[in-house]
DNA sequence: GTGGAGTCCGTACCTAGGTACGGGATCAAG
DNA sequence: CTTGATCCCGTACCTAGGTACGGACTCCAC
């Protein structure tokens, strides 16, 4: 009887919910398996079953379904190899390590501040209030240093990042940017990462790709 | 002088976009200063300016803006003691902890996944497709309360089986090992069959003696 | 007095990963 | 043959934190 389940005992057994189903067929993470002549129920393989822990357990590892819809076609590519997969597990460990050190100063500037607090006593003495009304540009905003130079073929743009929450990771995107030839400046302020340019060199276009191919996102670009 | 800034300069004043102050406006972080009589324009006072640096600095903590509304109110609230800001910041600092140790163990797992992929070959012989593929019960979960030490309680071993000719007894030896409790993975290359296993669970003579007991000859046992 | 920059306001859209609803069809048990 | 459980399918909604658009004003400088 390999004719398959239904969509509920399928979903039972891949301890999903009938919805979540349905909606990986949508993001085509699944194919929709089809009804049987004269039926009006779809029937799925264990094949999809497999298909879905495996996703399962993919996010567990921190993947998303995107990077899922990789792995996936990579294990029905004959020609992918296990060094593909390898190099998709090392790209996210590199990206938990980040996701953890940015964590971690925010842990550590919390820890600093608890300590500092004395927990009594009103507002006005309150050294977390404090640290956060504090008019100073320190606290994490790391960097500045931005030149103030003049010259006729440089020019500089302000991109606004998304997923940049913290000074390791604009270390990260400084690096990459700073490899690309033309590249004359990298500095962050008030959430905008500045790039001063040389535009015989290197344009606005091909700067916003060598972000984004280092996974960042940029607000309101494509 | 100045009865305040336009959106656009106390935007820039303050390190964000227009739109990100009406959008606070909207979720009442920041209030909707009126038209000054006569005028189109909205003034924005220097307190407002100073209220999204509040947020935004709050925000590189790890409070949401539904918190942030929290401390927000704490600060206008007289009766309200830095205890109570500690508190929140406590609670937040648990949530940071938990979160980094989240990711630890993530970032556990994609280790050890790395280490036991040969990063050569076929998907068949890949640990990482393998531990994603393979349905055992017990999740990617395994390597959780260890903290940072990853592979305190892993160790791998390689054997040189003798009569494995092909693909599909690797296979069938693959499937014999990882019904043994504790074995993580199992990878084949260049000749060796590689197994991840906890030395909590099983040991090395186990292993064996669950390949021979296959049919299996290891090279240079017994 | 004109052009361009900035503002106002409402609304729609975006990411990710689903969850929920509702009306109609189908299926299995009693 | 009915009843209750499932299934099907499309669509809307949810969280969080914004971003974008577009038409109509308004403001300031030249």
């Amino acid at each position: 009887m390999a004719a398959g389940l239904t969509i509920g005992r399928a979903a039972r057994e891949a301890g999903v919910g009938v919805e979540t189903i349905r909606f990986y067929e949508r993001q085509r993470l699944v194919a929709q398996p089809p009804k049987p002549q004269g039926t009006g129920v779809r029937l799925y393989p264990t094949d999809t079953v497999e298909r879905i822990r495996f996703i399962k357990k993919a996010q567990e590892l921190g993947f998303s379904l995107r990077e899922i819809q990789e792995l996936l076609a990579l294990r029905s590519d004959p020609a992918a190899g296990c060094a593909d997969v390898r190099d998709r597990a090392t790209a996210k460990l590199e990206d938990v390590r980040r996701k953890i050190q940015h964590l971690q100063n925010i842990s550590g500037m919390l820890e600093q501040l608890i300590a500092a607090c004395l927990g009594s006593g009103g507002l006005q003495a309150c050294a977390i209030m404090d640290a956060l009304s504090r008019h100073d540009a320190d606290d994490m905003a790391c960097c500045s240093a931005s030149g103030r130079g003049s010259d006729a073929s440089l020019k500089d743009v302000a991109f606004r990042i998304e997923n940049l929450p913290c000074g390791d990771c604009a270390s990260a995107i400084k690096e990459v940017l700073e490899k690309e030839p033309g590249v004359k400046a990298v500095s962050f302020d008030k959430g905008e990462t500045r790039i001063l340019y040389d535009l015989r060199t290197i344009d606005k276009e091909r700067l916003a790709a060598a972000i984004e191919s280092s996974g960042f996102r940029i607000a309101g670009h494509q």
